[in-house]
DNA sequence: GTACTTGTTGAACG
DNA sequence: TCGTTCAACAAGTA
């Protein structure tokens, strides 16, 4: 599932590869990403030169020349791939845009929750102000004051689920959320009241230190993520606890434990985290 | 065949 | 108004 480490890399490789493109053509193979409301779709986009790729939380931002942006989900399936010249497409492609090169992007996405949608400059100002993101949690301005103060507010939510909210922190999902909790020595189960300051300031630092490190390495491709080159990264392989049940805990060999939380699975070390 | 998985959103509720 | 919980979306795997 691509989460804040994915989309970067994504972001970084599409960067290289399709700023400056022009799009001449564009095939939609699955209208449901696209969505009734995009009726104009392909003439808004052929012609278009790509001038921008941005990134916020999950989602990227491509801009074009002309005031117009598209923004993609990829949910939890959804890849974006950028092919040279043969045909690449698979049974999960829904769109394909042709750029005049002869290059193509691929949006692929098996279980059709990712979403490609056009707006103008005013309109994605305004879907953004709609979609909330809380701070990015790599920025900078991202500063441990705003994380007890996020702790604050939510005084009675678990800490794990606290991470995961879009609207609190941005491009946080399962995968970082456990392994943070696990960094920082934590039960995901922990209200956040419950935190000491010395408890606050080490999820805090677990959190850039985790989505950091995944970065360096590509991000994990525990489920369908690829890049924009079609490879996977090399994280799943550093993972302490997520998707681990059963096995045995990389510090102390005692079994990691699987629990539900908001409907989703938590993993984590009884022995490690406290 | 059934249960389970995922990120996000919007509705329902207190 | 605000926070919390939960169903819904789709399609694959165990």
């Amino acid at each position: 599932m691509p989460e804040l480490p994915e989309v970067e890399t994504i972001k970084r490789g599409l960067e290289k590869k399709i700023i400056g493109q022009k799009i001449s053509r564009i095939d939609i193979l699955d209208a449901k990403p696209v969505g009734s409301s995009n009726k104009n779709f392909k003439n808004k986009l052929k012609g278009r030169k790509i001038k921008s790729v941005k990134r916020r939380a999950k989602i990227l931002i491509i801009g074009f020349d002309s005031d117009l942006f598209m923004i993609v989900h990829l949910k939890i399936t959804g890849q974006l791939v950028y092919h040279k010249k043969n045909d690449q497409h698979n049974k999960y492609t829904r769109v394909i845009f042709y750029f005049t090169d002869q290059t193509k992007l691929y949006f692929n996405d098996m279980r059709k929750f990712g979403y490609l949608k056009l707006f103008n400059k005013t309109e994605l100002e305004k879907e953004l102000k709609r979609l909330d993101f809380g701070p990015e949690p790599l920025s900078s301005d991202f500063r441990l004051k705003n994380f007890r103060e996020i702790l604050k507010k939510r005084k009675n939510k678990p800490i794990k689920p606290l991470l995961m909210d879009p609207r609190l922190i941005a491009g946080i999902g399962n995968i970082y959320a456990s392994e943070a909790c696990f960094l920082a020595g934590i039960r995901p189960s922990r209200r956040a009241g419950t935190l000491t300051k010395k408890e606050s300031e080490k999820i805090f630092k677990a959190v850039k230190k985790v989505l950091k490190k995944s970065l360096k390495y590509g991000g994990t491709s525990a489920d369908a993520y690829i890049n924009a080159e079609g490879k996977e990264g090399d994280f799943e392989k550093m993972l302490y606890v997520y998707g681990r049940r059963g096995e045995k805990c990389k510090k102390c060999q005692a079994e990691i434990k699987s629990i539900k939380q908001a409907g989703r699975g938590t993993y984590f070390c009884s022995n490690c985290q406290k």
